[in-house]
DNA sequence: CTCGCTTGCTTGACAATGTGAAATATCGAG
DNA sequence: CTCGATATTTCACATTGTCAAGCAAGCGAG
């Protein structure tokens, strides 16, 4: 199975598809990493997603929704479970009454905090990097995001 | 704010604060184009992921679900829905009556190719990449892998 | 060969996440 | 005030995931 010289496509060179192949390698790690510091505190990966947007910052279901790129009936449910087990709570938009706030509770803040305390991927792993590395995977992976700055 | 924190803690300088909040911008991404790939050929993304396995090589049930890390029963129910649309079937492994092996078909195949075609992601924006910046990125993801060939 | 253990897969019940459509309440413009 | 748009919820449904139980087949000890 030797790859023949690509003809028609520009992106299917060796060098290409083995640095996409290593980026799907590091998406499937953290999100397995992820999954498991959530699973540590008994949160899914979507409640902890949830609540570590909150715990910067509250906001409205809709803005939840668009942060999560899914559609509001789908962030009920999730907050639901959460304002279940006291870490958020809906609070109403003193300018909008159509608007729910949700927001941290105390409990809720605090189980956001060991979360990210224990989120050790790209952390250990980068350890491994010298200062100068880090600032070089750091300016292409910007690259590879299109920011420019 | 110290460059060099001590040794306890070497995880919350800067820098490597803003590696892994790149990491997880990546990993966004990598996703949603990925669902999105899937969803063009009305597939789900675990569909889709289980295809692109099988498109390889077949392999019995019980391999897919290590490689998914998931339960063998819920790989069940993933290859039953591809082999409701034909893309995959179950076939006898002759020297073990009990396992299944699990097989694309040709539609299977053609599937599995028009989905890799269609996804993008990591190509255009590595095109943007010299060529030895893309070396110097696959180094630095493998060795954050902990790849030391 | 049979007994008992293990292995591979499926089934069933259940929870969580996701979609889409319809209902409700509120806002805002005309 | 009325009408259309917006924010949220509720419902029905599909998919993915877990776990426990069940069945069929391999395998080793006696």
């Amino acid at each position: 199975m030797t790859p023949h010289t690509p003809r028609t496509t520009p992106h299917t060179d060796a060098l290409t598809v083995e640095v996409v192949e290593l980026v799907g390698t590091v998406v499937a790690r953290y999100h397995e990493e992820y999954e498991e510091a959530a699973a540590k505190h008994s949160l899914t990966g979507a409640q902890a997603r949830v609540l570590a947007l909150l715990a910067r910052e509250a906001m409205p279901m809709r803005r939840i929704a668009q942060k999560l790129k899914c559609e509001p009936s789908n962030v009920t449910g999730i907050v639901d479970r959460l304002e279940g087990r006291g870490l958020v709570e809906r609070r109403p938009d003193p300018d909008d009454r159509r608007v729910k706030l949700a927001a941290v509770t105390e409990d809720g803040r605090e189980t956001a905090g060991r979360l990210r305390a224990s989120l050790n991927f790209a952390r250990e792993p980068l350890a491994g990097l010298s200062t100068e590395e880090r600032t070089t995977l750091r300016d292409l992976l910007r690259r590879m995001l299109g920011e420019t700055p």
